[in-house]
DNA sequence: CCCATGTAGTTAGCCGCCTAATTATGTATT
DNA sequence: AATACATAATTAGGCGGCTAACTACATGGG
């Protein structure tokens, strides 16, 4: 797997070509710089979900470890669900599986029966602890090809993509 | 789902206090900016998914689709798997949904009693042709904001970004 | 010629994501 | 107080990714 670094990122003649096959009228070039940035997002996501491999984890739960220890270390399901922007029921399997390896405990809550909270124990924070260096350094790294200006730019530029492509969504 | 726009997309001061909290040094816009690209390239394979889903397809299901019309409508699992950049197994799955809906089918190979071949049926044809406007509409849509200036400088600064992250994974 | 090694495809089983349905609890209305 | 509605968490089942193991076939070296 990974074979190869373009792994789906076509060059700006194949979208051209694959255009005119259907006879559209779609500029190539905006075509390119979406298919690449979705192909990047793949890609990163998937170097991030072999980093975190390493330490036992994945994306999805380093993602709530951090974001437990954010809320001083505890925090009900449905409020991890809201922030992680992910369904209740993944947060219910996320835990699950580090409830196993001894990175949370799940407690009933106190105030509201329906509710559960989600504790952060010693070792998960230790395993974020451990985490954190390589990982911040990790994500340094990766865009360590750009100046400071560069970044500002890139930054700008994405965040009106996105900002376009969710007005889209509708 | 896809409550937020800003779905697991923190702001400079989040990660300049996360950094600060494991007392590292790194630079937090650089930081952001990885996360953000890592954010953006999630929701919008997200915005791909529902959009495939209207066609009762996937992005993998799609990509097989394209890539099979790419070769002549013809390709063996194995050559599609190097080619979309998964594993054989994951061809075997896409391919199981695809010849029950009628896209394609397996047939096989005369010249090695191995190998097989998917072939796109007029089915799969017609599907990838009345998706195509559509497809392509949003994609330039999503990018709409940018002009072609600096869309060209968006795809230096991704590219040169990917380098480096391809160089890291090691 | 046979056997070792390699390659193609599938299967089994795990993970993380989803939706829909279920269960339990809280809240508000009458 | 009872009934209706809303919310919290889980469960069941599907999809698409993965690795590892298995089967079937091909091929090259002794």
């Amino acid at each position: 797997m990974a074979d190869d670094i373009d792994k789906g990122a076509p060059t700006l003649n194949q979208v051209a070509q694959q255009i005119r096959h259907y006879g559209l009228d779609a500029d190539p070039q905006s075509v390119l710089v979406a298919v690449r940035l979705v192909a990047a997002g793949v890609m990163l996501g998937q170097a991030a979900e072999v980093h975190f491999a390493r330490f036992g984890l994945s994306t999805g739960r380093y993602r709530l470890l951090a974001d437990l220890e954010d809320s001083a270390g505890e925090k009900s399901p449905s409020r991890l669900a809201a922030s992680l922007g992910v369904s209740r029921a993944t947060v219910t399997g996320l835990v699950d599986g580090l409830e196993r390896d001894g990175l949370v405990i799940r407690r009933p809550s106190a105030e509201d029966g329906r509710s559960a909270a989600v504790v952060l124990t010693a070792r998960g924070a230790t395993t974020l602890r451990e985490l954190a260096p390589e990982h911040f350094g990790r994500l340094e790294a990766m865009v360590g090809e750009l100046s400071a200006d560069e970044r500002a730019t890139f930054l700008d530029l994405l965040g009106r993509i996105v900002r376009g492509t969710s007005a889209l969504a509708e």
